[in-house]
RNA sequence: GUGGGUGUAGCUCAAUUGGUUAGAGCGCUGGAUUGUGGCUCCAGAGGUUGUGGGUUCGAUUCCCAUCACUCACCCCA
């Protein structure tokens, strides 16, 4: 009886688990240059978690969440995004007394119970990033930078970051009854999904994808033009900061976010090649965040990609999944030979080449057809003529040329490389003759 | 949660208006005289046609249900 994986949880095999090792390893170098430290978080927290920082009515909150009760009845849920997790963890260890400015990156699973489709999963990998001390435009740059930094680093090709600025506990409101009044004013030529909107998220009447609604948004109030003072002077210096650096920007007025704790700048990286999914990442600025956590009053920026989806993105410039070649590939011949064989093969991976050992029972045809298609470049032959003479075979698969006796069966690797790279210039010396 | 599409071998797909032993390519296994790969050739293994009903003399084919996958809406990474 075979037991399938659950719907929306995918396996990630060995090719392409390979371009997701790129990715990760990459992110990391890239973090550290900037000075991010690596925390490390819990795949499940207490639910009230999620629901004071994500919000209340959002989608991920309402309808989204893995949430079950613990044997001991308390309220535990898998986390659907990572910023929550990273700021009560900030919180909890009192990071603010570590360093007024802490800087935090994390990989890891995220859970949200969505209907998958192309790029969308229940399971699916965040590579993310928080600044958690300070509010200065500096910051937000910081970030931006970095992020470009990282897109260029992924070799993604086509991304755009679009910014906006999303505004503050004092000019929001505002900016929140223009939209409303606005959103009134014909209501009734609007789709069904946006008259609803219209009362629970305002916002989000300017991300309707419905036709009769996108053509209507270009008259729609923009929040950069309701922004006070100090919001407005903030973005602008964000904006010059990166463009300073060469980090394209583009200006994305009707830009709003999904997750209720972002405010002031809020980004997102679109690319190519996903299908309706063309988010590979996004982020913003959460400033009341971790105060409402029960952390100090301090602020935080932070974005998150999707590796999935990053992996699609490659996927559809053209970037082939990689599989690893072993350097050695041991054949042995009956079953004496394999005792020794396996001596050599565990000594040669001890000393740091990756090598593959077939069994002695198979043909030298069948292991050697093995071999080829495994792209090795050295095959050790240990058969009977071998064994007796102490010393190794070693088949060079691209020249066609066997090497009997190229060193002993007890060789190291050192050596073995050695008498090959010998071996390997005298035949282009000779060649040259 | 709502729609559309698709379910045949490990993978990609065939199978005439319903017709008898469900095929091909790739992959896999073995072989083409002694212990040598990529090309070629030969042979073999592998399917309760997603599942359960129904119509029929007969269903991979038609109908219903169900499940799965997938794309899109929604939402977002």
């Amino acid at each position: 009886m075979k037991i399938p994986s659950v719907k929306g949880f995918h396996d990630v095999l060995p090719g392409e688990s390979a371009r997701w090792a790129r990715l990760e390893s990459t992110a990391r170098e890239i973090f550290e240059r900037y000075n991010f430290g690596e925390i490390r978080l819990p795949i499940v927290e207490r639910s009230e978690l999620f629901r004071r920082s994500v919000g209340e009515t959002t989608d991920i909150v309402e309808k989204e969440m893995y949430t079950f009760s613990d044997r001991d009845g308390s309220d535990l849920t898998l986390r659907p995004e990572g910023t929550a997790s990273a700021v009560r963890a900030y919180v909890e260890h009192a990071m603010q007394g570590v360093d007024p400015v802490t800087k935090l990156y994390y990989f890891g699973p995220m859970f949200r119970r969505e209907r998958p489709q192309k790029g969308r999963l229940r399971q699916f990998s965040q590579i993310g990033a928080e600044v958690i001390g300070r509010d200065d435009p500096a910051v937000d740059a910081e970030v931006l930078v970095m992020l470009a930094d990282l897109l260029r680093g992924f070799g993604i090709e086509s991304a755009e970051i679009g910014v906006n600025t999303l505004g503050c506990a004092e000019c929001r409101p505002g900016y929140r009854e223009a939209l409303v009044a606005w959103g009134e004013s014909r209501l009734d030529e609007r789709c069904a999904d946006c008259q609803r909107r219209l009362r629970q998220n305002p916002m989000r009447l300017l991300d309707c994808k419905q036709p009769q609604c996108v053509g209507m948004r270009d008259e729609a109030p923009k929040m950069i033009d309701h922004a006070c003072a100090a919001c407005r002077n903030h973005f602008d210096r964000v904006l010059r900061l990166c463009d300073a650096e060469g980090v394209a920007l583009t200006m994305q007025p009707y830009m709003v976010r999904g997750l209720d704790y972002y405010c002031r700048t809020a980004f997102e990286v679109v690319a190519s090649g996903l299908g309706s999914q063309n988010a590979v990442g996004g982020g913003g600025r959460y400033d009341g965040l971790v105060q409402s956590l029960g952390g100090p009053a301090v602020a935080g920026i932070g974005f998150a990609l999707g590796v999935e989806r990053l992996a699609l993105v490659l996927e559809a410039q053209g970037a082939a999944a990689t599989t690893a070649v072993p350097e050695f590939f041991v054949a042995p011949l009956g079953e004496a030979a394999e005792s020794a064989a396996f001596g050599l093969t565990h000594r040669l991976r001890v000393a740091g080449a990756r090598v593959e050992m077939d069994s002695g029972s198979r043909s030298l045809k069948s292991q050697m057809r093995r071999a080829g298609k495994l792209d090795v470049p050295y095959v050790i032959i240990l058969g009977e003529d071998e064994v007796a003479g102490g010393s190794i075979t070693v088949r060079d698969m691209r020249a066609r040329t066997d090497r009997r006796g190229i060193a002993p069966i007890d060789t190291d690797v050192e050596t073995l490389r050695a008498a090959l790279a010998a071996v390997a210039t005298t035949a282009a010396a000779e060649e040259r003759v």
